[in-house]
DNA sequence: TTCATCCTCGTACAACGTACGGAATTGGAG
DNA sequence: CTCCAATTCCGTACGTTGTACGAGGATGAA
């Protein structure tokens, strides 16, 4: 009925209209796709998504800003390019036999991914695209929840849950850098220079389980919050669950 | 040792420093601080955090442009106060005794917080600033996990782990409805126009489960994916896991 | 009445994405 | 070999953004 999105042929680029796909007529492109998507991935990688300006990423190419148009057509699209080239670098382990470990892995290995690149964490519609990468990685996620006795629903549903506690995590964090960038102080330096203006301010009000959970939190994490800590924990809870749902749907 | 953070008191406003508060020389503020965050509120939740300018919102409460600064450091921290008013909006219900019904409802109302405003979501230091209402809404999500034999530590984590699914699931219709925007078709009418070029892409290469695992998703859900059933499995899997921990810790 | 203090806001600047159109380059057609 | 259509490259320009700066006006204490 209506149009095919221009963005599946960038996306699959090399893989599909191998007839008739370079130009025939015209100057030769100077750098390639994949060269454009792959320096958009360094800046972002090492100086953040918001540091991404086309003007900057055509200078570090040797082209002029508009010159990039003629391989993408704008910079949102870039970064949908981005996302599937990146989601085709990150490791992808042999799966061990042990269902515990088999869940477990698809979370770790989840976060990995964003740890490693952080920027995917503020693109909205990661799944909405499906590239060649992410569909190997998918593809990979759904082999590790396979033949545990799950139904095909609940194998998508058991990958969008692990990989939801890996994005969380990842963005926990993100944030706590970003807030160390921001203010030029380690968490634990903000809460000892803060601590006066907020007991005043919190003064009159009372957080009595806040107050209780926030210092026992403090001490053990010596800061505020404790990704990793709250990764493991949330991760075995989840793994937990879903290793019941498997006995009750054994036993049926 | 180093400055105090300047958002703390803009945070607590009307409930610190009451004293010396309020200048004595100089002409009236046109509005106050609660109307232009209320105002901003207006704006995100309206048209979006992106639609949000200084601009606008001055024209919006009939001030210049550069007048909103003398209310407001910039556009960064005016959003950290958006942030901490909508907490304090959300209903906050009265427990259940039941305790699977009391963790399922921290993650309900997370849910209902996101979904009321989405661009909570794009906002990075969500769990960074502690205002007011924040805290409120923390001490209330920790009062639902109290006297149910966790310790301190792990009631911030099961917290933290409840909040993360709810912003999970948001984010995921969040992207549907973006993703729907952005090309003007629904996500079914979407897989239909695209259906034989993602065919075509795809062929040569092996999806086996992905295939059946995506044809069966889509059959079921009538969509790509259904953020309102992955919230109810995960949730669902998660509570499961808290129960069997707390069942353990109890027989220690 | 004077003056320090605070608010208001016009102007200006740098940076952004990108629309537009001309110049340059290429390969196939005649 | 010539010519032309196709294609890439890119300088210029427009609109939009956040906000630095400083002039002007309003206010209340001295």
């Amino acid at each position: 009925m209506t149009d095919p999105d221009p963005m599946l042929p960038l996306l699959w680029r090399g893989l599909v209209d191998q007839p008739a796909a370079a130009p025939k007529r015209g100057p030769k492109q100077k750098v390639s796709v994949d060269e454009v998507v792959d320096a958009g991935v360094e800046v972002a990688d090492t100086e953040g998504l918001a540091a991404l300006s086309m003007r900057g990423l055509a200078q570090r190419l040797g082209l002029g800003a508009m010159s990039l148009y003629t391989y993408v057509p704008g910079r949102d699209e870039l970064v949908v390019l981005m996302v599937d080239q990146v989601l085709g670098r990150g490791d992808r382990p042999t799966l061990p036999a042990d269902v515990r470990r088999r869940l477990e892995l698809v979370a770790e290995t989840a976060l990995a991914d964003y740890l490693a690149h952080p920027w995917l964490l503020e693109v909205a519609g990661l799944r909405a695209w499906l590239g060649p990468h992410a569909a190997d990685r998918y593809e990979w996620q759904l082999t590790a929840v396979d033949g545990l006795g799950l139904g095909d629903v609940e194998m998508d549903q058991t990958v969008a849950l692990l990989d939801g506690i890996a994005a969380t995590t990842a963005r926990a964090v993100q944030e706590v850098r970003a807030a160390e960038r921001r203010s030029g102080l380690t968490e634990l330096q903000w809460w000892e220079a803060n601590a006066d203006a907020l007991g005043e301010a919190m003064a009159g009000r009372d957080y009595p389980l806040a107050g209780r959970v926030g210092q026992a939190a403090g001490e053990l994490y010596q800061a505020a919050t404790d990704p990793d800590r709250q990764f493991r924990f949330g991760l075995a809870r989840i793994v937990d669950g879903l290793l019941v749902h498997l006995d009750r749907e054994k036993s049926r």
